[in-house]
DNA sequence: CATGAATGAGCTTTCATTCAT
DNA sequence: AATGAATGAAAGCTCATTCAT
């Protein structure tokens, strides 16, 4: 019937979509998510802007969509860390280590805190967001508690301790936005070192030098898609 | 005409840019910093737009203005807190407490990431607001040195560690930003303890649990201006 | 406090709504009710396109605003006609020539027509619309009573007789539109005689003869506001 | 490539674009003229938006196409109609009952209206769909006079008693578009007595009882293309 | 200083039409 | 013929800023 490949066209109508939600990502991370516009992403992505909406239904659309696969890769990269057989130490160091790492991660920060607090997006936007980022905290409390049966990881609410330590690694991806650099220096073993055990810490003679190619192993959980 | 008049004449003024500039904070805190525009900015003032004009000659100067005073204040709090005679927990409980407690300044953190990621502002405001955030870093590594010496504060870098309680402290900020809250508490003696010795938190007995009426003293410090 | 006559700048107010409704108007029965767009408008109305959006929310509310004061307008009318003291036939007579002779009506008409079944139109106002014509039909019915009793107006359901005038005067003013004009000529009295009992058609000698500024009895009626 | 193939072809081209001008009919009747859209026509097809350009050059070919078969398809009917041996006014009785039965009908009327009035629409066609509708007058004027002759419908020019006629047919028929009812019954005999003579009128006992299958015969009349 | 009407650039979105496959 | 992705010209609307009063 058709004179084209109809399986073809739906992965390359796949791969749009992916590339489309790539480029936004990276117009927000290079404007800024106020001046990032439609234009903007079309260009970046090298497509017309009429085009854009062959693809999506609203630029709030695209923002949701980079969000919403943000979290759930994020999330899985989580919960990946969390089943695995690991020093929870060790978890915290890969994961602060891959978060801060990625160039483009404090774009997602600005994005989540962009949804959540503007009037003009819709609440069931919004409110998905948040769900999510609530749900995220499951398993890096998981790793908390792990943490804590081992006495290598302080006392509390793991929850409240997951809660904290996202907090941290926003606040600090925040402070990576290009531009203006904070002369600061961000060691990701003193992060995980703050949420540590007296004993923990006092016995940990060199735990953080065995060498390990970090990034691998964070990309290798992101892709356990 | 008589110099009594110009001088009340400026008092005046200054109000008026104070009253704006709090409208607009108010304002954003609100509607959220996107749809936060000069119109509703003048109708929380009770004054026309183009009399907002009249004090400030964009709405950028508006909002850089706010960040400003909102970074001058914060910083001559912390400072105040530096030179006080008191527990340096105590003073990191009572910047923590303080801070979190107060309604609108999760506003003041969105600003700060947005004038500092929004390529549309002007340079010399981005930088401005990136070096007033570095040296507000000062006096709170004052306060981490002080509990280091006398051993209650973990070792490290002061700087660094003013730097990730900053981080924390703003991440959190954000959590808390209305609309859809995240379900998990936040405890500031948890907070502080996350920078404290293990020999500080062990020898810790009810130390937080001596009431004082924080809020005022936190106020008191911000209002040192 | 202002310096500016507040009560002045209300009826300029006022009087810029009278201004692009009129305007609104022109357009559309210069261009159609498909081509009349906000541009056009405000160039007619001699403004700037984003000035007409301080005095109108949208665009669909400039349209049902401009067909809601036709339908009040009209309904004064034709309810100050029923109250007359003058011949059923008279009335209607009067209603048909003024209402034919006036040029832009069938603009109102498209209006109605266009605003009842556009489907992105807000129900709200569609039904609206559709409520006001009803209740205009009421005083049409009364005349039609007024007519019957007087043995003067054909028998059957007056408000459906009502209906069936409405329907046909609509019909023909449809017709009138401007660009290619219909070579039939519309003969008032000949549409009120359709509505004649054949005693009353009859006995008519001359009747409509009786000279009379209509459009100003007409007008007259419209201005009973 | 035989000529027997050719003419089949011919034979499945004309289908589609039958097929293809119906379902534009029937997007009209269901969205609206504003906004149904090639691809809403397309999809009602069940065929693809570029596909229905290798039948049609444009949007408003599709329009005026389906405006001229329905003006040719009525002019038919009614030339029928005129040419039957029928009392007139059964002949006025079968084709207001026909046309007002007929669901999208209003769509045709609507149509005709915003052709004839869209500045943006091509003056040759608009110049055809009204003379079109002038020349669908004569058949109608031929039953009216007709009926003259018989001494049962009013005397006067019959065309223009058929232009009332029309007027009136087509004005109802806006009245029952779709969405919003008017809440007054229409009956076929009552329009026609509009146009019947004094005697005509009192000596018609139970005229319009007499049973008949009136769809089937309009219906007929219109399939005499 | 005070007002809010006025401007116009810029944004998001739609859609008839074209075109490579 | 058949497809739907691609285009680009508009449309509606917003809003920071200016300006006559």
């Amino acid at each position: 019937m058709s004179p084209r490949n109809v399986e073809k066209d739906m992965q390359m109508r796949e791969a749009r979509i992916e590339h489309i939600l790539t480029s936004a990502l990276e117009t927000i991370a290079k404007l800024g998510i106020d001046s990032a516009n439609i234009k903007d992403i079309a260009r970046e992505a090298g497509l017309s802007v009429g085009n854009v909406y062959n693809y999506f239904k609203s630029k709030d659309d695209i923002f949701s969509e980079v969000l919403l696969r943000g979290q759930i890769s994020y999330g899985k990269a989580i919960s990946g860390f969390a089943g695995l057989d690991m020093d929870p130490r060790e978890k915290l160091y890969e994961i602060s280590q891959g978060w801060l790492s990625t160039k483009s991660n404090w774009a997602f920060t600005i994005m989540l805190q962009s949804i959540r607090t503007n009037q003009s997006v819709n609440p069931e936007i919004k409110e998905a967001a948040t769900r999510r980022f609530t749900e995220n905290l499951r398993p890096l409390a998981d790793i908390m508690r792990q943490g804590q049966t081992k006495g290598v990881i302080v006392g509390g609410d793991p929850q409240q301790l997951a809660f904290y330590y996202v907090s941290l690694i926003q606040g600090l991806t925040l402070q990576l936005a290009p531009g203006y650099e904070i002369p600061v220096h961000i060691e990701p073993e003193n992060i995980v070192r703050l949420f540590m055990t007296p004993a923990s810490t006092a016995a940990e003679t060199g735990f953080f030098a065995v060498k390990r190619d970090h990034k691998l192993l964070y990309k290798k959980m992101f892709d356990m898609t």
